[in-house]
DNA sequence: CAGAAGAATGAGTGTACAGTCACTCACATG
DNA sequence: CATGTGAGTGACTGTACACTCATTCTTCTG
């Protein structure tokens, strides 16, 4: 099965790399990462990461439009997993497995860091692209209110700050009350959710 | 009145020079703004914020402590505007305080950029101590239940999201979705208000 | 097997920036 | 006005990093 090829095509390349990129760029972010770091990741040179992807906030926006890809993916997952098709079933089961793929917490980390790199035309349009999905896919997916859409993707939000401040692992009044109904391991949420 | 002294007391430099951070940071976050930057808006030579602050790093951190004041003073005004003492009025008027306060956005960017500079401890503690902060004291004042507090908490993340990709000057379905209740201009919000 | 097409790199280039330091100048005090 | 203290800076240093380019190595095709 196994080609004994010493190249790849570039193809096979990109996508490595993209994959090293979301899980580089999840450490720090566009500015504290290097492109050096990035291509130690994918086991190539720095000079061949630029020629596949040109400039480093291109490749930052192809990771991210990676993350928005899994992420639908995980959400189309979870509402075939729903076992009736009412909004707040949707919701829930959708929040699970959004909640679920983000325990490995890359995507959740990408994510955060593009939103403070959107004085990058690139990112703020990946950005942009991205919860544009997640919510059109939710809203349609579920037929769940305006209102709840809303609030499925507002506890997401409320996820992030969480996780990036690692409220789980903090043993105070304040952040048990932040985290209680969460815990992200087990795939049990809030009424809502937890996404984008 | 004015004093036609040259020079500044350390103190007042050091108070004009956060300031000046909150809003060079604002525009970049850590690793994109420089401390020449800083030092510019404040008027001084990078140098001497260097002196004054030992490290970027340390003044990013003091910018964030300076944010998190001024929406801990923006809530209190907002408590005091409540016309009844009950939960869901003292929610309403702390998130719409919190609305004003940041429709000048430097003090929400700082917060998302903070979030992503997690990797410096001393950030990653400023905005614990901050979220610490605010929750504290949302759940004292109002005297919500966990679930309220966890509510207001997370529609403030998500009004963070839809700032920083402008969703309210989008005209498309998914962003009138997300931003329907809010319009940060009027104090407005859904139930449940817009912090953190 | 010649040679074209593409994969991959090493060695550089230029620049931008955090942090340092020796120094100058302003101010208060006796 | 001599002197000490603290405000403020210019010039420098070292380093880190995005991006380039000439070149080598691999694979495919006829």
């Amino acid at each position: 099965m196994k080609s004994d090829r010493v190249l790849s095509t570039a193809e096979e390349r990109r996508a490595k790399v993209v994959a090293s990129a979301v899980a580089a760029f999840a450490r720090g972010g566009l500015h504290a990462v290097t492109v050096a770091d990035v291509a130690k990741h994918a086991g190539i040179s720095p000079a061949y990461v630029l020629k596949l992807f040109t400039s480093k906030t291109q490749l930052f926006a192809a990771a991210l439009d990676e993350c928005y890809r899994r992420i639908g993916e995980a959400m189309e997952r979870g509402a075939a997993q729903a076992e009736e098709e009412t909004p707040e079933a949707l919701l829930h089961t959708m929040g699970g497995a959004y909640a679920e793929l983000i325990g490995e917490r890359d995507l959740l980390m990408l994510q955060v860091h593009a939103q403070s790199a959107m004085a990058e035309p690139l990112i703020a349009d990946a950005v942009r692209r991205g919860a544009a999905g997640i919510t059109d896919y939710v809203a349609a997916r579920s037929k769940a209110s305006g209102r709840q859409v809303q609030e499925f993707m507002a506890f997401g939000q409320l996820c992030h700050l969480l996780t990036t401040i690692d409220a789980f692992g903090i043993d105070e009044p304040w952040a048990k009350l932040l985290t209680e109904g969460f815990r992200h391991s087990d795939p049990i949420e809030p009424p809502g959710g937890a996404p984008d």
